[in-house]
DNA sequence: TAGATATGAATGAACG
DNA sequence: CGTTCATTCATATCTA
């Protein structure tokens, strides 16, 4: 099985092409837009070969382009392309900033700290705007495995606002977590 | 119900199981970020001391804090307080809703509804919400023409069909992807 | 093992 | 543009 989105795993949503007679949502919710697949492709495509913010004119032929494969308007693909942009930012920013995470604050004795490895990899592409569609794969960002144990059903019952004062078993030093370091 | 189920699932998410069971955990196996319980306890202390929207710095802070308990990302605790937030406000809503909803069934079963109140009931500290505890001013405004594109609905526009299919597997019909058309 | 529930993650829409 | 909200998808966990 492709795990990437190699062919398309992608059972599309339910108001488009393959609904036979009643063709755009019909006894949908009526909801918002829910891109095909063959949309998100293109979009993304687009995206990647440089394309950021769409002209009014730009998004009316993508809008008509793209309603081939379903309903769709030039305020989805303004959107889309607002969001994508917006969330590029957003992503690369945070990332950044977890690449220097284990600032903690108060050092009196560190001992089992640094092993938390933020694999922070490849931020993928830095295009620069060209102006010629290839059509490679787009990739996916990856995510980060997690540990940690999840057991357990003993309620921690204290509130405790303020000045925390873990009653559990840690070895780690304490921490400031009393919200001033906000 | 034959709504959607499964939109698309073009994306992510493959196992990346390079756990090594040597941390913390001891089954984790996907890439799906799982708090431990330390962590969900100060993001929960957090979030009742009053802080419901984090800045954006606020959020590195939290998760340097919390990196040293496991393993988070910035980006994790954006989430949490994004979910967290957003599910009270939706438990409470599903209440009022849930009142309409019973007239589609019976009205003389107030046993269910009496489930919700339950829970309900916990959460009574919504009206706190001080949503900056003490952090500096963070001046992330700016001022500019906040100017909507208009959008104007193409319809049922002419698909404009080329004869251009940009090699796939699909039988999507012909498209000029190649920017051409902008 | 299947269904229900809790919750992490994603994203369309829209706001300021 | 950055940020926020509403919904939905995807899993992990729990329970019968």
């Amino acid at each position: 099985m492709e795990e990437r989105m190699s062919g398309f795993c992608i059972t599309k949503a339910r108001n488009i092409s393959s609904n036979g007679s009643g063709d755009s949502n019909s006894g949908n919710k009526c909801g918002r837009w829910n891109p095909t697949s063959e949309q998100v492709k293109v979009l993304t495509d687009l995206f990647r070969s440089g394309l950021r913010t769409p002209s009014t004119d730009q998004i009316q032929k993508i809008s008509s382009q793209l309603s081939f494969y379903g309903k769709i308007e030039s305020k989805n693909v303004f959107y889309w392309f607002q969001n994508h942009k917006a969330r590029e930012r957003q992503k690369r920013r945070r990332v950044f900033v977890d690449d220097e995470d284990m600032m903690i604050r108060r050092e009196d004795n560190l001992s089992t700290s640094a092993r938390y490895f933020s694999e922070i990899n490849q931020v993928n592409e830095q295009e620069r705007v060209i102006e010629t569609l290839e059509l490679f794969p787009l990739n996916s960002f990856r995510e980060g495995e997690s540990d940690k144990l999840r057991f357990q059903s003993n309620e921690c019952k204290e509130p405790t606002p303020f000045s925390y004062t873990f009653g559990t078993e840690m070895d780690h030093p304490p921490l400031d977590l009393r919200l001033s370091f906000l």
